[in-house]
RNA sequence: UCCUCGAUAGCUCAAUCGGUAGAGCAUGCGGCUGUUAACCGCAGGGUUGCAGGUUCGAGUCCUGCUCGAGGAGCCA
């Protein structure tokens, strides 16, 4: 069967011919002499009105029609003389492929929470708050892609089963074959993994960095971007299960290179967005957050600010202001440290450099002072950390030892060390949280509201 | 995991001091109109999250549990 994308046929210059479309039944206004249609395809958020006369053939099927029903409809695209809309389909013909029986049909027209429509979330795809977030997260999944092909990066399928926990980041997800109710034992009573499907213990990925590492090593500028999994009992309204990260790494950069390509790609996503994605975002604005575009645009119009960690905590001492974790060099910088920061005191991102070594990740480039790692976190109005990145420590007596120092075993990375023993070279790279971002770009405040179907404590529907 | 708040019709919410559980939307039926959150009339719809307790009487007060939301921590 032949059949047009809406939003196709609401771009042409103008009305006239013969159309046929397909999809889903949003709003029917009908009367003894006339029905309104509204039939959205997904290609866009407005749907198309279709008119179906009393003398058509096909007004007594279309009477049938309720909200979430499908059909196919064919007619002539033609001026629309009511207000809102500039074409609609005078329809010929209709052909219903299923009816929704409106006494259970979940998505009503008017006032459903967001809360609710998590319960149904098989069909919250079908409002237009989730066909408008997840075409924003089309359109900004897409721009990761573009951005990194743009500039020759690589794009590595790094595993999503590991053996290797990368810097402890969150509890693992086990990944086992074994019958839980009696696996294998060894002689002093614990699990014998080595009786697993992989003879060891493994686990899903919390992160493709040091995989990709390696890559960065032979090909130079690289970036993953996939699925990746923390099994924390993180109850929040930024947190996932499973979520999807973007990281790119490159050869023979330092983290001046790494901040430029981390705000030059926040940048280029919000661009793209607002660019190819305007009927949907000006609708989550509308809907949910008057200050979505003006906060997005004033993304794009400024620099963002680059400051250490130590001249941070300089400012937060001299803000006066009564934190409820007082601010102390040495600490990590609390939710409330860094939304002072960049939502008063420079009111705009902020890129944070030079933290202390301890409260960061063994792999980080160590500084002269012995005590500061090249790392950098990338602080956005309103959410917080969106980026966190590091120059990687390429010394391998000093990888060694910081690992040492943590109590790791070497053995488990001699993959990773040999990137130090053979042709190592400076190299930096950046972790981003897509669904972080698709958050900030929709407004959206819940996490859970912009990915499919969302795995959290207690919750793994669907 | 911690703190706070919440759970009443399919959905969104009311219900005064502890005293007969209501409305809007949705649904069904009817009417009307180039309508667009359509409109007008009528009707049906409830074990007030679960389990106990106090009381003559509990949606309301008490205890426990379950689930949800917001904030914090952890983090991306």
């Amino acid at each position: 069967m032949k059949r047009q994308r809406i939003s196709d046929l609401l771009a042409r210059p103008e009305a006239g011919g013969d159309v046929d479309i397909a999809g889903w039944v949003r709003t029917k206004r009908d009367s003894k002499e006339i029905v309104f249609l509204n039939v959205n395809d997904g290609s866009n958020l407005a749907g198309i009105q279709v008119v179906v006369p009393r003398d058509a053939a096909c007004f007594e099927d279309a009477r049938k029609l309720t909200t979430g029903a499908s059909v196919a409809v064919s007619g002539r695209l033609v001026d629309s003389p009511g207000g809102k809309q500039r074409f609609e389909i005078l329809a010929s013909g209709l052909r219903i492929y299923g009816l929704a029986d409106p006494a259970t049909y979940p998505i009503q027209k008017k006032k459903i929470t967001l809360e609710y429509l998590r319960e149904v979330a098989h069909l919250r795809p079908r409002t237009n708050t989730f066909g408008a977030v997840f075409r924003v997260r089309n359109t900004a999944a897409d721009a990761v892609h573009r951005f990194f092909q743009e500039r020759g990066f690589v794009w590595i399928h790094t595993p999503i089963i590991t053996s290797a926990d990368a810097e402890g980041a969150g509890e693992l997800f086990r990944v086992t074959v074994l019958d839980p109710a009696s696996p294998p034992r060894m002689d002093d009573g614990r699990v014998d993994y080595r009786e697993d499907f992989f003879g060891r213990e493994t686990y899903l990925t919390v992160s493709g960095q040091l995989a990709v590492e390696n890559f960065c090593s032979a090909l130079g500028n690289v970036y993953t971007f996939g699925p990746t999994f923390r099994a924390e009992n993180s109850n929040t309204t930024r947190h996932l299960a499973e979520f999807w990260m973007i990281e790119p790494e490159m050869a023979f950069a330092d983290i001046h290179d790494d901040m430029d390509l981390a705000e030059e790609f926040l940048k280029y996503i919000i661009a793209v967005v607002l660019r190819d994605r305007a009927e949907d975002m000006s609708f989550l604005a509308e809907r949910y957050d008057p200050e979505l575009l003006p906060r997005l645009e004033h993304i794009l119009a400024s620099t963002f600010a680059r400051i250490t960690y130590t001249e941070a905590v300089e400012i937060l001492e001299r803000s006066g202001r009564p934190f409820q974790f007082p601010v102390r060099w040495g600490m990590d910088l609390q939710t409330e440290h860094e939304r002072y920061l960049c939502e008063e005191h420079f009111m705009g991102p902020v890129i944070v450099t030079d933290y202390p070594m301890e409260i960061k990740a063994f792999y980080m480039k160590q500084n002269d002072d012995g005590k500061t790692v090249r790392a950098m976190d990338i602080l956005f109005p309103g959410v917080g950390e969106i980026v966190g990145g590091s120059q990687r420590e390429d010394d391998l007596e000093k990888l060694v030892s910081r690992m040492r120092a943590l109590g790791m075993r070497e053995e488990t990375y001699w993959w990773y060390l040999d990137l130090r023993r053979y042709g190592t070279h400076p190299h930096c790279g950046f972790g981003l949280g897509f669904e972080r971002l698709v958050q900030f770009l929709t407004g959206m405040s819940n996490i859970r509201d912009v990915i499919p179907f969302p795995r959290t404590p207690k919750n793994a529907d669907f």
